[in-house]
DNA sequence: AAGAAGATTCGCT
DNA sequence: GCGAATCTTCTTA
């Protein structure tokens, strides 16, 4: 699912207008990796990441910052997809404004900033992705070459293991030249 | 009840 | 590239 979900549309409909991205970058969370938060098991703030498949977890990282999550098992497995970076479409104005930033490139380029851009809260946290809502997922297709893979950012378990997906040569991806040459 | 760790960001050097 | 800020969750006493 991770890389499935390079190159479809998030789209978060709020009070303040429309706003929303291409996903250029996510990195997986597959059952039994010690990375993932669903690794010790289901708890009241991890149960989203154990709903269907399309679900949004959304948790808050360092205390500054939230992280949106795609749920990616069956009912019952604890998984999910974390979104890294967006791609500005809709809505420039607004997420300039929530960013506190001009710099087109800078606003969803990275999972906090995102998160932001589109003012994704905990109140999101567990909303079905796959209905037209507040926050939903609209589909797009891309070609397989314009996908690269790469070790994940900022982990230290399991941090070996190739599961960063992003759209090669798209400048809107977080992290550093070295993670974003393959 | 207290402490450590963590899927980050920003400002400086 | 480095370190502080900041808070939720889980672990240990």
């Amino acid at each position: 699912m991770a890389r499935f979900l390079i190159g479809k549309i998030l789209v978060r409909d709020h009070p303040d207008g429309r706003t929303s991205g291409r996903i250029v970058e996510t990195e997986a969370y597959p059952p039994g990796d010690a990375s993932g938060h669903a690794f010790r098991g289901e708890t009241p703030a991890r149960r989203s990441l154990f709903l269907r498949p399309g679900h949004g977890y959304v948790y808050m990282a360092y205390g500054s910052s939230y992280c949106f999550n795609v749920s990616s098992e069956p009912a019952g497995i604890g998984a999910g997809v974390l979104i890294r970076a967006l791609e500005p479409l809709e809505g420039i104005a607004t997420m300039q404004r929530r960013r506190g930033i001009e710099t087109l490139r800078d606003l969803a380029r990275g999972p906090g900033r995102l998160a932001t851009a589109l003012a994704i809260e905990r109140d999101l946290d567990g909303i079905d992705l796959c209905v037209k809502g507040p926050l939903w997922l609209a589909t797009a297709a891309l070609p397989i070459d314009a996908i690269a893979v790469s070790v994940r950012i900022g982990i230290s378990r399991e941090a070996h293991r190739l599961r960063r997906f992003y759209e090669r040569g798209s400048p809107y991806v977080s992290g550093t030249r070295r993670l974003n040459a393959g």
